[in-house]
DNA sequence: TATTGTTATACTCTATAACTATA
DNA sequence: TATAGTTATAGAGTATAACAATA
């Protein structure tokens, strides 16, 4: 590795674990896991979410997501349901609890995603998501 | 959260995952987990690290560190030592074989590092390091 | 008294393989 | 045969509180 790559490197990283404990520490308040506050913002945002693309979105393996799933909807905040078009397939949706929850938690990870930011112009957070989503490529170069 | 907002927060989210994963997916063929691989690839690029050092640099808690610690001696990869200048410190390195198994891992992380930014031209490599070390307040506006 | 690190506990997350049900 | 999801299992990571040793 280049030096400066690992510069870039270190830096990716660095910022990586930030962007990432913030959901941890937005759920703390809440007894809430990164992984379980990352699953009801993509749900509140979304609606209805098919298991297999909460998988995708959070970067979770399918028995890991069943897993996550079991315990949400132990704790009342989800629940399953089987998908009309596709019998097989499983939607996620959250009960009235859950819908509070995810949107005081939601405000919360918002906030915190403004502090993180806001040493950032606004030009800058431009090229930045484009960055980012190249990056990952949902976009081309 | 503006909507603007929320896409650069969830390309950020989307980006972070992709990094650490890459730690995840270095080290499955060595059967290391994500958080031993940034640990062996501190310590080679360091040398001896402290314990309070690694906390900060991989974003883990002091008895969290302590277990990693502990299963990654266990497996004969790092040794703890005393620190001379404070009898209280700890410092991590690694054994022969940890040497190796860090370099081979260190090249293999390098190697996708090196993948996951090829569609990133230099000069937005640079400004992508500036913007994530400002975020991170590791550097001022 | 503050700091460095460990131990203890209870819970959550992870990877893998094997399984069921639907397509 | 392929896909959506679950179950089972063993190991790893996590947060918190309480503790020892050194500064």
């Amino acid at each position: 590795m280049r030096s400066q790559d690992a510069g870039l490197a270190e830096a990716l990283v660095d910022l990586s674990h930030h962007v990432l404990h913030l959901f941890a520490d937005a759920g703390r308040g809440h007894g809430l896991s990164q992984q379980q506050v990352e699953l009801l913002c993509a749900v509140i945002v979304r609606g209805a979410v098919g298991m297999t693309e909460l998988g995708r979105l959070l970067h979770v393996e399918k028995p890991n997501l069943s897993n996550l799933t079991d315990r949400l909807e132990r704790r009342g905040l989800v629940v399953r349901s089987r998908a009309a078009h596709d019998r097989r397939a499983t939607e996620v949706t959250l009960t009235d609890e859950g819908t509070a929850v995810a949107m005081r938690t939601y405000r919360d990870v918002a906030a915190r995603v403004r502090t993180l930011l806001e040493r950032v112009p606004q030009a800058e957070q431009q090229q930045l998501a484009t960055v980012a989503r190249r990056i990952v490529h949902d976009e081309p170069a």
